[in-house]
DNA sequence: GAGAATTGCCGCCAACGTGTCACAGCCGCT
DNA sequence: AGCGGCTGTGACACGTTGGCGGCAATTCTC
């Protein structure tokens, strides 16, 4: 599978259902799953694993999800996504002082969740070793930590769309990715909307490619498939 | 020539009117509908057709739309898109409506579950990047990531449909291969077509494998039977 | 709140890919 | 040798694909 050691998520929750469904999706994605039926062997799994983020049901058996928010926060700054089933808006102000980085009511779409999990991490990207990379390929330099792109010694303006596909482009480079894998790499899971406009972004960032120098090459259309940046 | 039927829903609701909406919308967008009015018949149906997706209202006659989810997820990766009614109403089932991949509150828009459709599809057919594998076989090399081949050290110029030929031979290279074979590997499994389709895609293949210098012989006729690439 | 930037989408067009067909050649069997 | 059935081949027409320019809606910025 991809990342073998790929961001580890805590999921703790007191119905097993929801333990493997989640547990199902959030493998698909390359995420690594640990999980806790209750507050207190989420505590100590914390502690343990020292997972990059908890999903974290609201209603838990014996300690409460506040409560182990409140612990979690309290010995790191471990992001958490809080499960809950109430929908009043009390719960959220309440959960979001607690510091839940976000939250997802009950009943929920595993599209969003895992949209909600990918952005959460992506904010917290600042320790992240995956993310925060300098990737090189040829003259052409993308620093996704600082989220600056150079081709040829020139800075490449781009756009945060233009920046993102050209970071997926970049950190899969010489593999050619479907417009169904660009979308979910670059415009997340909560896009809606036709496959051309990958077409589009790629047409963007060729032209701002083409503008700093270089061949407009770089990024090749592997017809009926994709498109794959070329290694050089 | 793809997709004479392509991807396959199946809707299940109780009211007639919405089938028949949805039955309309998703035709003109290109998708097989079919259809069940209660759980017992969603799940018949879903066994025996295994659909690409199932659009499942959650208050049905009989069999509960949450158990029907449940029996599907327990059963299938089948993705599902649970219609509920108004946000109060959810309250009565709430935490337990869960694994869909995505939901949808009525009264919806037609335009909003469509788009649903497509990015829950979409997300779905991204296969792993993790396939990506260098097959090697004597002077000739396929890589199905960056999706190239070589012969003799030529790099060979593939259309899509003459990559995943080769490739398929090349996975099974020293095998002989029907052309209900080929045609169910590199073509899918939705090809509706001759069997000699697969003569013009072995003729195209060899005329540019012995292009790139080799003896043309390296893809054999197994007559009666198939095709089959010698193993070197 | 006006202007600029971003971005999805549409329509057009050219190029490409591919299934089909008819016919010729080849193979194996008797 | 002759025959029947596969298979190779070339031509062709059709559908598909992707680039391009432009537009409109939305968001950002000042």
């Amino acid at each position: 599978m991809r990342n073998q050691s790929g961001p580890v998520v805590l999921v703790v929750d007191d119905e097993q259902a929801i333990i493997d469904l989640l547990e199902y999706n959030l493998n698909r994605d390359g995420y690594r799953v640990i999980a806790a039926r209750d507050g207190l062997e989420a505590l100590r799994l914390a502690r343990r694993e020292r997972p990059d983020l908890v999903i974290l049901d609201l209603m838990l058996p014996g300690l409460d999800g506040l409560e182990v928010c409140r612990s979690l926060r309290r010995e790191s700054d471990t992001p958490v996504i809080m499960l809950t089933a109430r929908v009043e808006e009390v719960d959220r102000v309440v959960g979001l002082e607690l510091g839940a980085d976000d939250y997802v009511t009950k009943p929920f779409s595993v599209r969003e969740l895992m949209a909600r999990v990918k952005a959460v991490l992506r904010r917290t990207a600042t320790q992240d070793l995956d993310t925060a990379v300098v990737h090189r390929n040829g003259a052409l330099s993308v620093d996704t930590g600082a989220r600056e792109a150079c081709f040829e010694g020139n800075p490449l303006p781009l756009s945060r769309l233009e920046f993102d596909l050209l970071a997926t482009l970049v950190r899969h480079a010489g593999l050619v990715l479907s417009r169904e894998q660009l979308l979910d790499q670059a415009w997340g899971y909560d896009y809606y909307g036709g496959l051309r406009a990958v077409d589009s972004a790629v047409k963007r960032l060729r032209a701002k490619l083409q503008a700093a120098g270089g061949d407009p090459i770089v990024i090749s259309t592997v017809r009926g498939v994709g498109y794959r940046l070329e290694r050089l």
